[in-house]
DNA sequence: CACACGATGGATATAATATAACATGCGACG
DNA sequence: CGTCGCATGTTATATTATATCCATCGTGTG
């Protein structure tokens, strides 16, 4: 079944069962990180479930400030280096664009992926678009060169909010 | 004529005359200011000469180091300020991935490009492929999703770089 | 000319994002 | 037990970017 913060461009706006998503996430996050002898401490795993507290990309502050609650409070690498890990196991993405971070919903499968980036609610959707990693491997091999990472944010308007507005 | 800096991944390498290149990319800019009505700024002249010094992107503090040289030091919103204008006409770009700004090889036309970041020398080539562009355009449109900008960062290895290591 | 206006850039301060360097705790394993 | 490696804590600082207010300057206008 489709995972839900789903592949695809599906934008689910507000009205979705959301803590299913987290669940979802964090057990598939375990699943990963054992198979491969990684550890998913208590403090990644509480970065990664802020992560996916939303479908939006989440600021590094922001989750410091929300792990920080009293007076022995996070610091900077605490949650920078969470978020590393998080991104070396392929389980968040960062969105260059945001300087933020987004939960990744098939972290078994080393895609790359194209992210949709609704300007309106804020919501991410990751892709996996063979046709435009296609064209892209077609043009990089025209030039000679050797891809590595490739990052494709496209910003815009997603259907709901696109819908929500009778006049632009 | 292909512009120096030109489109159509051409990594140049450094044996190039690149004199020609600030020369060709500046009166392109005084031309397109010139037709719009902008004022091209002693300032802003300086600040895309700084940008163009290289084919490589340059990062905001060292164009503001760059400036700075005496007593009467720049300060950040007038590199900012500037390199805004700069972008607003299309005579620069932003690659979001590095921080860091590059100049643009065309900017007559308001294109979107793609990029191509060579991790071996820092050059950047900027492409308008549109077998690239399409297949974006058909994901986002099965999505029902509105684009504004699209940002295509490709991190790898140029022709000459990779010539120039025998072994990885 | 005096004046208002808008665009430009200067100055001051601070916000937001990210990393370096070193210290501590803690479990695995010989 | 010792020590090794990894995760985390701590302190400090680097890097990137913006808000705000002020000075200047050219331009059009009364």
């Amino acid at each position: 079944m489709e995972p839900p913060g789903g592949i695809g461009p599906a934008f689910r706006g507000s009205g979705h069962a959301h803590g299913a998503c987290v669940d979802d996430a964090l057990a598939r996050a375990e699943e990963v990180c054992r198979r491969r002898g990684a550890r998913l401490t208590p403090l990644r795993r509480r970065v990664l479930a802020l992560v996916w507290r939303s479908h939006r990309a989440v600021k590094a502050y922001d989750i410091l400030a929300a792990l920080g609650g009293g007076r022995g409070a996070a610091k900077p690498p605490t949650v920078y280096r969470a978020l590393d890990f998080l991104m070396s196991h392929g389980l968040i993405h960062r969105i260059d664009s945001l300087n933020a971070f987004v939960g990744c919903p098939r972290p078994e499968r080393g895609h790359s992926a194209q992210f949709l980036i609704c300007g309106g609610c804020g919501e991410v959707s990751e892709m996996d678009a063979a046709g435009i990693e296609r064209a892209i491997a077609d043009r990089a091999a025209d030039a000679g060169f050797a891809l590595s990472r490739r990052i494709v944010e496209l910003h815009g308007t997603c259907p709901q909010c696109t819908a929500a507005q009778p006049r632009a």
